[in-house]
Order: structure tokens, then sequence, then C-alpha cells
DNA sequence: TTGATTTTCTAATCTAATTTAGAATAGACT
DNA sequence: AGTCTATTCTAAATTAGATTAGAAAATCAA
């Protein structure tokens, strides 16, 4: 009876603390594995079930299609970025002034994509392979998060700490860019991720000219 | 006999100018409007012959697969764009600084990716979404212009105008990605091409703080 | 242990697209 | 006109993978 016995599943989740509940996440963890590695349309179901030593069929007691999975991998990743991002502002001393806010937002997004968050990068990656239905969800979810850098970005502006010359939306989707892009190019390496976003903040607030 | 008939598009292009050569043409601009639009998984054959008025069992008399038709739009983006951008700089004044050739380089391409050139923004788009032989053709056939802008930024920074603090290499990708990102999020509006590509070198030239 | 319930598997089926084979059409040349 | 060649079309074959139905297995409660 599959019609019900899927009902749990598709009832609001973070409900009952059963086993059902640890699978459906420790599926999201792999998809997003496996999304990340191999874009959109490369990733089967069955990678991603054999990631979790699962059959593709077997994904759909938990999930009621491929682009439900894909969905909830991103809304998943797009709260938690969101949520971090928001942390690591709060845990700045309240006087810190626009431009460190704006610099911690970049570090601490910039790290959610580096990392092993699989979840962040891989929604990073999706968002413009996802089916367009999928992706217009995807991006009203993110439109508070939008707002936040917005919000950041016209702080630092009436506090005289950004150039009247610039369009702030301009502005918000580079750094958005030099952010997000890095989702696609980045290996583990030579530099670890603090340092990159170090150097990415320091590029975006003060620029690659040297202030004399 | 097909295996003959096509055999003259498999030759390498700009042979003569007769009209296969013409359509093979009108097939990759079609090509990269609808890439570009729906992106490598949607985008279908039949919509692509389709824009043109063919079929899409058609398209396989200039090509030998999907992949093939994709490999090629890339190829020609991947050139053009390059080209571009070093056109733009051999316009410069010979004694043009360091600074001003990134400068220029930047809205070069950035214009490239923002204003009518389907192959070029459907080329930055498809990177990371096209299927994995092709991204390492394309990635390959990217390295010389990798170079050219490692070359700028290398340049700048033995002039004195780079801060001596950042990773090239981080910064390079940062501004690829401030760039690049664009081709997903831009549509036609508000701000021309040009103020957008302006706004952006100014960025990350000088930085959003203001100079003392 | 037994029975009920939840979860996973197996083994099709379905679907949507690419791909192919061969027929039709259109021009060019004689 | 008649032939040859290049190009496109039609219609079917192929494929790869998502999806589904029902059988098995595991879990849990009593």
């Amino acid at each position: 009876m599959p019609a019900l016995a899927r009902a749990p599943a598709q009832v609001q989740a973070a409900e009952e603390p059963g086993k059902a509940e640890a699978t459906r996440q420790s599926i999201l963890e792999a998809a997003a594995r496996i999304f990340r590695r191999d874009g959109y349309s490369a990733a089967r179901l069955t990678d991603i079930a054999a990631e979790i030593g699962m059959k593709a069929g077997s994904l759909y007691y938990h999930f009621g299609s491929r682009e439900a999975l894909v969905e909830a991998v991103m809304e998943v990743g797009t709260r938690r970025t969101h949520q971090a991002v928001l942390d690591a502002l709060a845990a700045l001393p309240a006087g810190a002034g626009a431009l460190a806010r704006l610099e911690t937002a970049i570090e601490r997004h910039l790290i959610m994509v580096l990392a092993q968050e699989d979840i962040a990068s891989a929604t990073i990656k999706l968002i413009w392979q996802a089916p367009a239905p999928v992706r217009e969800k995807v991006l009203a979810e993110q439109r508070a998060y939008g707002a936040l850098w917005r919000g950041l970005l016209e702080g630092a502006r009436a506090a005289g700490a950004i150039r009247p010359d610039l369009d702030l939306s301009v502005t918000r989707m580079a750094i958005m860019g030099a952010l997000n892009w890095s989702a696609d190019w980045y290996r583990p390496g030579r530099l670890t991720p603090e340092e990159i976003a170090h150097d990415v903040a320091a590029m975006v607030i003060g620029g690659l000219a040297p202030r004399p």
C-alpha cells in the first residue's frame, strides 16, 4: 500500500525521529554529494541510492520524484546557508561597522560553499541547472536571503562605507557571482577555504589596487 | 548514403561557402539561443531544429550527435570571447597601464556575456552543465584564455598596481565568477550591458569602500 | 512467536528523448 | 528532360533512466 505508506514521508519533515526521518536525511546528503559531483543531468537516482547502499526504487518511499528530491536538497541548502550567515552576523560585536558585517557575510557564505557542506554547495551549483519549476520555487525561497544582502549593502552605503557611484543591484550580483562561481571551480588543494574567503572578501571590499 | 554525404560537414569547417556551411552556422546560432534559454538538459534537439524550421533528424546531417553540437557551440563561444578580449586590448593605446588593460578585459568579457552574443553567453552557462567529456575539451581550449588573464594580473602585480597580499589564482577565479555568473541572472532591463560592465570593473579594481 | 507496520527490493513498465534508415525533395549540371 | 548529389523529412528503432506494483524483508509491539 504505497499510497498510504508513503504518507508519513510527505508530512511536514522533522516530525518523529523514527528511522524514516534518518534515512530521508541520509538520502538528502547522498543526493547532494552526487549532484554536486555530477551536476543535475548526469546524476542518476541509481547513483544516489547506491551511495547509501540502496536501490533506486526505494527512494520513492521517501520522495515522490526525482524533482521532489532535488527540490528538497535545494530547500535545505538555501535554509542552511541563510542561517549560517545570520549566525555569523549575530556573533559579531554589537558595534561592528557596516563593512565588517559585509566582510563577515562574504566569508561565511563562501566557506559554506567551499567547505564540506555538500548541500550548500550542491544548491548553488544546481540553481540554474534544475528544471524551471524547481528553480522558481528555490529562487522564491532565496528572496529572503537576497534581502539580507541588500540590507547589508544599503546599510554600508548609508554609513558612507560604499562608493556612491556603484549600482547596488549590480554590486550584489557581482559579489554573489564571485562567491557562487567557486562552487564550480574549487577543488580542495593549496589553499584552505578560509584563506580563499579572506582574499575574496578583501578584494570585494578593498579592490585590487593598493590603497594610497 | 549518409556515411559519405555527412563527410563534408565533418571536414574542417569554414571550407566552401556552400549552403551546408551556412546551415551549420544557423544551427549553431539556434542551438546557442535554446541552450542559453533552457540550459543543457532541458534543451531538446526538437526545439533547436524547430527554431530554424527544421526537424530534429535533419540536424544529424550537420552534427554527429547532440554532444557534438553542444561542443561545437562552446568551441565557437570560447574562441569568440577570447578574440574579442584580445581585440579590445589591442585597441588600447600603446602606453596603457596594467590596470587599464585589466579594466578593458573585464568590460569586454562582460559585454560578450551580457549582450546579444548568444554563443558566448551559452558557452559560459553550459560549461558546468555539459557532460564531462565535453567540459574537459572546452576547459582545455579555455586554458589559453585563462593564461591571458593570468598574464594581465601578473603584469598588474609586477607594476605594483595590485595589492601584494592577494593570491592571484583566487583573484582570477573571483573575477571570472563576478563576470560569468551574470550569464545566469542577467535579463535586459534597467541597465545596459555597458553600465553593468563599468560598475563591475570599478568594483573589482577599486573595491566597494571609497578611497580616502 | 505472532501479527502488523514500515521499509526496501525486484522486476517490470513507461516515457521522452536521441538516434537511424531509407524515402522524398530540391538544385545544379549536362 | 534526365541524372546526380546534397539536403531534409518521415517514421521507426533504440536507449537510458524514471517510475510503479507487488513481493520480500526487516522492525516493532504484544
